[in-house]
DNA sequence: CTGAAGTGATTGCATGTACAACTATTGTAG
DNA sequence: CTACAATAGTTGTACATGCAATCACTTCAG
């Protein structure tokens, strides 16, 4: 037996409530036209980046896409004016991205729409002391498997304007 | 302030573990040559339903999916033998589908490479006590997000034999 | 019984993503 | 310096998925 039963359930319940959550966010962002929880987590990277800017595969690595994925995101956001390429000086291979005004600006209007939808949806349904349980374990999990959250401030997925 | 800081990481790192995972076991599952996350837990929900059938749109919601995805999924796993669809003699707008024998065995090949992934990558990353913690905390979540998951056996996404 | 509303499933269309192949550039061994 | 490997980004292609529209059937009001 190379799982326990709390194991199994612990992946299986985790797994599905990640689901329930994923797809009610992304209801409610489009519902209130703001940015979608993919690119409002480009837009948070490149907002938090030093120098604002990233590498694109640095990008693509930060928001989980493949780097033809995150080619054809960064597309529709240029389109949008919603951040830049930028020819990078030290590697002619290489492209930074950065968040333009209105990029910065979308962003934080998509955010009470998101931060209160985490609220009612998630945090709202937890008891007293799992948040903080929670937080700790899956910072770790996400440490260990070789992608550490910046601890302070917002996390990689959220904000830091509370 | 709608959201405390240990709120707002413990989602942060809830949706980045999850990302995390999903691609992980991905990888491995193709790798290994068996079936895919998705068709794993249509397989599962077939196997573990009374009569070893569904509706169409009970399936659906039980692996969330929409009812068009479903629907072409069903097409796929059908032409794969892996399910089949059965006419409903009570509603006949409605669709039963089952599980074939083949459908079965395949699910009891992908599980055991299913299992190891999660006991490598997640559980093997966890503290002692922590899957009871997690395992506890998001069921109750899944429940109150009007999803309930089954909580004696499998859960709605692992497997029973262990 | 009849017509309207509701439900289950499918299909057309649009979108988003990954993999593999490709181009351009950089790094490295000789 | 040259050739070859490695890296960053893009593009062709295939596929999976959701929404809206549609068809078939059921339910319900009258």
């Amino acid at each position: 037996m190379v799982l326990t039963t709390a194991e199994h359930r612990a992946w299986a319940a985790f797994f599905v409530a990640n689901g329930l959550m994923a797809k009610r966010i992304d209801k409610v962002l489009m519902t209130a036209g703001v940015v979608s929880l993919e690119v409002y987590d480009v837009l948070l990277q490149l907002e938090i980046a030093v120098g604002q800017r990233m590498r694109m595969c640095e990008l693509a690595e930060a928001v989980l896409l493949s780097r033809s994925g995150l080619t054809r995101l960064a597309d529709r956001l240029e389109r949008e004016g919603l951040i830049e390429r930028q020819a990078c000086p030290l590697d002619r291979r290489s492209t930074h991205v950065a968040l333009t005004p209105k990029g910065l600006a979308e962003r934080e209007r998509a955010w009470p729409v998101y931060r209160q939808v985490i609220k009612s949806e998630f945090a709202g349904n937890l008891e007293q002391g799992d948040a903080e349980v929670i937080a700790a374990v899956f910072l770790r999990l996400c440490e260990r498997l070789g992608h550490p959250l910046p601890v302070d401030e917002s996390g990689g997925c959220g904000s830091h304007d509370d």
